[in-house]
DNA sequence: TTATCTTTGTGAAAAAAATAACAACTTCGT
DNA sequence: ACGAAGTTGTTATTTTTTTCACAAAGATAA
């Protein structure tokens, strides 16, 4: 399939667990713009997504809950799952690990990295903490595709290099330091203090909401 | 001023930080593309930004690294400081007090909320928890104006309403339950099951790089 | 049957964001 | 003095994302 767009890809994922309530909820077809109401956007832009992936509702009873989980799920998962490291065992990082505990079946952190020495060699709800000169080693053992990085800020560039050279085909930098990497990795950016101080701004603004 | 993008202000915020490093090395001006490659971006964009919000600077010397500090300082800070809570005081939600400890100046988270016994009226890294029956009390006698949600999801709507009604002005949510708001808080959503979904759609399609 | 109501799917339009293109200006080197 | 090199500021263009608008079609009810 053609790459899908960006925001439509973040929206998938939240229409999945949206889904995944509704059918705990014991609801089977669901309309669009009851979808929209869950995740406070548009009906047209749940169709013009749903229309994107190529999944098509009918008139009467709008989208098969079961079916719209199913196929966003051939369409962000890999088949066996996708395997994910936690590079920086602090606050931030565990934080991360405990959040996942049990989360989502098809992404699993299989490895933390970190280079204190009080942590390695350590479980964090279920992960097991190594140490950052091992970390090419167990990137490829443990074949993990894609890395959380939650070290302090100094180390961002010596870490993105660390993954890219082991391989790892996307990252997810969370330090306020931008890295740079070859075109075949992907890179997302997340950073908290950034975040806030665009609260603040549109805050102070009077400001409505955004997503 | 006119209201600026919202990617826009993003950048500034990351210019703000690129500066005060680069005046930390000494380098008094700086020209758009060096500032463009310390964020991985195009000078074009740098110039833009900047241009948006009124800075010019010297054909021979570029920007003059101060006052870019200075100037976007005036435009996403608020003169008095910003004051923030972080509601739920888990995992999550300490490692974001962790982050802040000493950071920025004008942004100073200043209360914790919780409903756990265990946490109730403790200091993390400086920050006193309070139990969350007192969050309404607390936001005006501490002129909160901006929140942070870092609950379990299950909570999310009682605490954004508590918020609402506490008269925040903008909230920035961790939770993965989209929460609906009246149109003068400022809403930013923000869910790292979302974002690692997405991390490991693009890196699946071997694609690269966004932002 | 036939009119009405409701919902999907999608082409077309609009809005937001990024990029290209370039005039205008400084300084440098000769 | 004057051309070359390099940089900013900004208009125009392109790309991406969202929204509008409506045809098509299934169900219901008279």
């Amino acid at each position: 399939m053609k790459l899908l767009p960006d925001k439509t890809v973040e929206r998938l994922s939240q229409y999945r667990r949206a889904m995944l309530k509704t059918l705990a909820s014991g609801k089977h077809h669901i309309y669009s713009h009851e979808i929209a109401n869950m995740l406070h956007i548009t009906p047209v832009q749940v169709r013009r997504d749903i229309m994107l992936i190529g999944y098509t509702g009918t008139l009467r009873h709008g989208y098969d809950v079961k079916d719209l989980i199913e196929i966003i799920g051939t369409i962000i998962d890999i088949e066996e799952g996708t395997r994910i490291a936690v590079v920086g065992a602090g606050a931030l990082g565990s934080a991360i690990i405990r959040y996942f505990e049990g989360k989502r079946a098809k992404l699993s952190i299989v490895a933390a990295f970190d280079v204190n020495p009080d942590k390695l060699n350590k479980i964090f709800s279920g992960v097991y903490c190594y140490p950052f000169a091992k970390l090419h080693e167990v990137i490829l053992k443990e074949n993990i595709q894609i890395a959380v990085i939650a070290t302090p800020a100094s180390e961002t560039a010596k870490v993105a290099e660390a993954l890219v050279n082991a391989g790892i085909k996307g990252i997810l930098n969370y330090t306020s330091t931008p890295i740079n990497v070859s075109p075949q990795v992907y890179l997302a950016e997340y950073d908290i203090i950034t975040s806030l101080e665009k609260v603040a701004y549109f805050a102070k603004q009077g400001q409505g909401n955004d997503l």
